[in-house]
DNA sequence: TCGACTGGCACCTTTGAATGGT
DNA sequence: AACCATTCAAAGGTGCCAGTCG
């Protein structure tokens, strides 16, 4: 399976500045958006293709002397979520039948967030990560065989404000929608516009014909991003069938259901971000590998804490090589006893999100999801949880604060619970 | 005091319904 | 009746900026 980043001379242009994506409490696209083109996958086989964030490293950042630079800590993640794209399930001829468009993917900085749009901190960087996993419905993606795409360029800063005004210069000369916002000679189109309103008809005539083309503009050397009007994009029909009828089986958002829970797609068990903490952007940090992660989703039934995770280098230049911190990875599942269920669903009804009251000092960031297929709501009963509690801290290793868990937390890890959680 | 954030604004694109012509 | 092209208004995506907040 290869996975390819659609018009990267474009998201390389702005990586070499370090990229800005603005995040909204109401959401923000992103732009340059994702865009990837797949092939390799089996043409009958369904898979669903989702996209996540992932903090880079630890740091939080400023915007000082033109240059990005540490300004302390991290904050505690938010709730963690991943895009599904609107066509999964879809066979696999389709998805290799042009490109993955991620337009519609929105980035907030609202915890609260109860549109699915991927949560992120302000002044924090954070790599898109794409998951390709085989399967035929959302149930059995908890367990599928996925492999996970990472290009580095696509790497970029959250912001509430662009802050290098060379990447706000970039965003308005490419996006169609900042088009209002570009240099005409001395003078823009809202200066224009303006002087215009005396004799708006002719305005706006004038724009209607010289203003056509809806495309991604593109000046000097940068590539164009195509657009075409003819092609539905699939992204807005926002759900599959398959998540419309979850949700309305459910009573629920489907995003309430399927996203919210704050949960990673994949077991990130032992991702260690602390070793890179630098000036963003490097001005030639750009490292022009692609990694690629390949693994299975523990069985149902696996209650061990390893599993068979694989990863290999890769020969091309598209899949190159596979980070070390992520070659093991922990699979912990925990079966509990009714007296453990009821401390966590006490837990799951007080903490999430917040700090365990019974100890004070030490705050926690709380998830919690079900092991079992069906049980979803109802797992309680099927006495099989997924859990993990880790301190607000971002990153750890930290001792693991928790009375209640398995013994690999000490091993710092967001589990992989995706979709069944809660 | 200052940096981060928010909401409103003007400008623009996109979308889909309505309309008319072939 | 079906298809296509055009028009139009509404919805929504942009960056900017003044004000607010911590």
């Amino acid at each position: 399976m290869r996975m390819k980043l659609e018009y990267s001379e474009l998201w390389k242009s702005f990586h070499d500045i370090g990229t800005e994506m603005v995040i909204t409490k109401s959401g923000r696209r992103m732009f340059p958006y994702c865009n990837v083109s797949v092939s390799g996958l089996v043409p009958y086989a369904k898979y669903f293709i989702m996209v996540d964030m992932v903090p880079v490293d630890n740091s939080r950042y400023k915007w000082n002397n033109e240059q990005w630079e540490v300004a302390g800590k991290a904050e505690p993640q938010p709730p963690f979520r991943t895009y599904i794209h609107p066509d999964s399930p879809a066979l696999g001829s389709h998805w290799m039948k042009q490109p993955i468009s991620f337009l519609k993917l929105k980035l907030t900085n609202n915890p609260l967030d109860q549109r699915g749009h991927i949560i992120l901190h302000s002044m924090h960087r954070y790599q898109p990560r794409f998951h390709v996993v085989q399967a035929d419905d959302l149930y059995s993606v908890r367990w599928s065989v996925f492999q996970t795409f990472t290009f580095p360029e696509t790497s970029f800063t959250a912001v509430t404000v662009y802050q290098n005004t060379k990447i706000t210069k970039l965003k308005i000369d490419h996006n169609p929608f900042a088009k209002g916002f570009r240099e005409e000679g001395t003078h823009n189109k809202r200066h224009r516009a303006q002087k215009n309103q005396l004799c708006p008809e002719s305005a706006a005539k004038k724009l209607k014909t010289s203003d056509k083309e809806p495309e991604f503009e593109c000046f000097q050397d940068v590539p164009r991003l195509p657009y075409d009007p003819h092609r539905k994009d699939p992204d807005t029909l926002m759900l599959s069938n398959m998540t419309k009828e979850m949700a309305q089986d459910s009573h629920m958002s489907p995003w309430e259901e399927v996203q919210d829970p704050g949960q990673s797609l994949h077991n990130e068990g032992v991702m260690d971000y602390t070793n890179s903490e630098q000036l963003v952007p490097g001005q030639s940090n750009y490292q022009s590998h692609r990694t690629q992660e390949f693994g299975r989703m523990p069985s149902p039934s696996c209650t061990d804490s390893q599993t068979d995770y694989q990863a290999f280098e890769s020969k091309s230049n598209d899949m190159a090589t596979v980070p070390e911190q992520m070659l093991s990875r922990p699979q912990p599942t925990i079966s509990l006893d009714s007296s453990q269920r009821k401390a966590l669903d006490f837990s799951m009804s007080t903490n999430i999100g917040g700090c365990l009251k019974d100890r004070p000092g030490m705050p926690l960031y709380s998830q919690y999801t079900m092991e079992q297929p069906l049980g979803l709501w109802s797992g309680a009963l099927a006495g099989q949880y997924t859990t993990s509690v880790y301190p607000q801290s971002h990153p750890p290793p930290h001792p693991h604060p928790s009375g209640y868990h398995h013994s690999n937390m000490a091993e710092w890890s967001q589990y992989s619970l995706f979709p069944y959680s809660c």
